[in-house]
Formats: C-alpha cells, sequence, structure tokens
DNA sequence: CCTGGCTCGTCAGGGACTTGTCAGCAATTG
DNA sequence: CAATTGCTGACAAGTCCCTGACGAGCCAGG
C-alpha cells in the first residue's frame, strides 16, 4: 500500500511518515501543492494525507484539480482543530475523511486504515449455513452455489431464518414477521410454504423442532 | 438515494429524517439495535446514519456484524463529544466516518453527500456490467459496445440502476428517483418504462425480482 | 400554425406466478 | 389407541408483471 503524505511542517510530516512506514505502508512526502499535485497525479497512490495550508498551492485547490482530472484515490485532509467551514469545503471538494490537528498516532493509523478498507473490500454479502447461502443485495438464494427460484414470502422466510440461523424461531414469530403484526393467519399456511421450501432446497435444509419451531441449523453434519 | 438512520432518540432520529428527506434521500428510521442489524442486512442501503448507545444490541456490535457479513454500505458514526476512544473503535468495526454529537445539519448534509458520492461516484465515467457500459460523461448506453439510442428518462433509469448494480432496487426507489420525491404515479409506468429498455438492451440486462424490484446483476451468468 | 417525430403516461387484456385454504395422511406423544 | 402436531397435494382467488395500443405533450421544421 501505498500512501502520499502532504505536509509542509518537516517535524509533523516526518512524525506521520515514521508511523506509517512501521505500520507497513510505502509512504512519499510532498512539502508544498505544486510538488504534492503533480506526484498525485502521475504517481499511482492508494490514499493520500492532505495537510490544506501548504505553499505555492492551497491543499484544497490541489485535491479539486485531482478530482476534476478523474484521480479518486482516497483522500484524508488534515485540518487545524475547529476550522468547520473548511471541514466542510474540503468535503465536498472531495475529500473522504479529515482529522483535526493536534491528533494522534493511533487515529491516523485508524482511519488509514478504514479508508484502505473501503476502498479496497468490495466483497459480496453472503450468508452461509452449510450448503445453502443467502445473497442478501441480490436477494436470491442458494443451494451448492446454484441459483434457487424463491417467491418473495419464500426468500423472506429464509432470509429470516438465515438471519436466525443456529436459533429455533416458534411459528409465531415467524408468522408476525412475514405480516404485518395483526395479522392472524392459520399457522398452515407458513407449513405449506415451509414445505415449498423444502422441494426447493432440499428436505433437510430447514429442520422441524416439533412443538417448538423451525430452525436452519448453523453448521450442517 | 436511500439511507438509514439508526438513533434511538426519536426527537433527534425525527430531526435527521426531515434534514435528509428535505435533501431529496429516501429514509428509514431504526430504533433499536436488533430491527438495525435485520434491516441494515436484508435491505440495501447507500449510507447508515449509526448511533452507538442502542438498545437490544450496541452500535459498534451491530457494525461489526454487518461488516462481517460483508455489508459495504458507507456508515457514518454519531458519537457522543469527545469520546475519542468510541471513535477508534468505530472505525476499525469498520465505519466511513464519525460525527460528534450535537451536530449541525449542514455538516451531516456534507458528510452525507460526500460518503455517497465517494460509493457512487468512483471517480471513472465508464460503468460496466455483463455486455452492458455506461458512458457517464457522454451520458450512453452501449451493448456490446454499441451506442443505442435511449430517451433521457431510460437513459436515467439504466444509469440508476447501474450505479447500483448487483443490488435491487425496489419500484418506488425508481419511482422516486426518475421523477420528483412527492410524486405518486402510476406503477404501470415504470413497467412500460422497463418494457422499452428491455426492447434495446436485451430481455436480460434488467432481471426481475417478483415482489421486490429489478436490478442489472453486476456479473452475468 | 400546422405537421410529423419522439417521448412517455395511461389503459386494458392476459399470462404466469403466488399463496391461503382445505382435506386427508403421516408421525409423534401420552 | 386416541389425540395432537406437522406434512402434503390440489385448487382457486389473487397478485404481479408484461405487452401492445393509444394519445397527450413537446419540440423542430416548413
Amino acid at each position: 500500500m501505498r500512501i502520499l503524505i502532504v505536509e509542509d511542517e518537516a517535524r509533523i510530516g516526518a512524525a506521520i511518515k515514521s508511523a506509517l512506514s512501521s505500520a507497513g505502508y510505502t509512504c512519499d512526502l510532498a512539502v508544498d501543492g505544486e510538488d504534492a499535485w503533480f506526484r498525485g497525479d502521475t504517481e499511482s497512490y492508494d490514499l493520500v494525507l492532505l495537510d490544506l495550508g501548504l505553499p505555492k498551492m492551497d491543499g484544497l485547490a490541489v485535491l479539486k484539480r485531482w478530482r476534476a482530472a478523474g484521480r479518486n484515490m482516497p483522500v484524508l485532509v488534515l485540518t487545524a482543530r475547529g476550522a468547520w467551514t473548511e471541514r466542510v469545503e474540503g468535503i465536498d471538494a472531495g475529500a473522504d475523511d479529515y482529522l483535526a490537528k493536534p491528533f494522534r498516532t493511533e487515529e491516523v493509523l485508524a482511519r488509514v486504515r478504514a479508508l484502505i478498507r473501503r476502498s479496497v473490500g468490495q466483497g459480496n454479502p453472503l450468508i452461509e449455513a452449510g450448503n445453502l447461502s443467502l445473497d442478501t443485495r441480490q436477494m436470491r438464494v442458494l443451494v451448492d452455489g446454484e441459483v434457487v427460484q424463491a417467491s418473495p414470502l419464500e426468500y423472506r422466510l429464509v432470509a429470516y431464518l438465515m438471519h436466525h440461523k443456529g436459533r429455533v424461531v416458534p411459528p409465531h414469530e415467524l408468522l408476525e414477521h412475514l405480516h404485518g403484526d395483526d395479522d392472524a393467519r392459520n399457522a398452515n399456511a407458513l407449513e405449506a410454504l415451509i414445505m415449498r421450501l423444502r422441494k426447493k432446497l432440499g428436505p433437510d435444509a430447514i429442520e422441524t423442532r416439533r412443538g417448538f419451531g423451525y430452525l436452519i441449523a448453523d453448521v450442517k453434519p
């Protein structure tokens, strides 16, 4: 991971650089606005730490030019404490986060980690239990990785059980979740629904605890 | 744009909701941790405003569970002023930003804008999904590299779905995006629009999730 | 002002899918 | 064995979504 630090005060810049380096990041240091702009535009960084008060070109101007040029690396802006308008301006100029000076090393590291993880981690949201998985973004149910056609109500039922996997859910609670709270329907409707689901997911996907309710086991035997 | 507000104090929650709603966002409100977790995991939000002190499940725990499940929507944490350790913990748990209470409406809006832009904009003017691509700069839609003639409304619909590719978008949200929030039109208008689009983009470009909405899958099978 | 092309909302019809209900069967319990 | 609880198949009403057609609105050109 490569980080550009833009900071004109040598002492602060060096301190940040040392902290980040020892945390395993590769760091470059720019000390004025022009240098910063050139580097950010020609090199490729995973993150930029940007001080706003800079010689030659203001930090905000640098940021705006980067964004206008389509550079979209995360930028963490360093502001003076209490400079409230600066923060809003910075954020509207395309900053992803800001940090008030003076700051602690731990906090810098935490922010850096957060921003980098955000820009990297684009995993898909999957809940898994045995050979079942639930893709909550695309609203699909998968058995052994294969998409299974499930109706809206069926999907919501599986979703609820998956979210409470490993726990026995009483029928009353399921019905309450599926329909509005007040709606008192026949318990048989639920049984029919579960039967239809078992046909699609396999007979063992949803277990019955006679007298108590249903569950999707966390780990199948 | 859809935002989940998690806040147990009714007055604050209502205030935020009203501010964001009038700024053009669609808002849901959750008042305890369990509700928040379930919604954040089953519904799709473009952003979450998360208060940490919650009944039933702590805000940090909710956030960690979301992240563990791969949910990566931006989360803006609301903390008490000066609770420094809370901030670092929150950021390490996967928060993207935090805001100290009490806060100003303008600041909330600026942060929200920044986070949403970051998660949507991604700088590059070309969004691709399967054989579909969207050139946001020239406002054109391409199928297999060929330009497809799309009307303004059609373009906006594809653009919205592409910006949210891989996510099921409910009709109500689409209509809200295409027309002003308050405009309550016939859902059939949307169906007609989608039908016209399918004729141009191919029948499989836009998938229907009966009972839930439409989506453009990020990776076609 | 008219005309023609395009866009987009509306209507009506129809097909496919959903889901509650019922009746009967199977399994478990006492 | 009887009673209770859960499973199953069939069915029908209901819902959701697709589709073709139509026309109002808008804009540019003649």
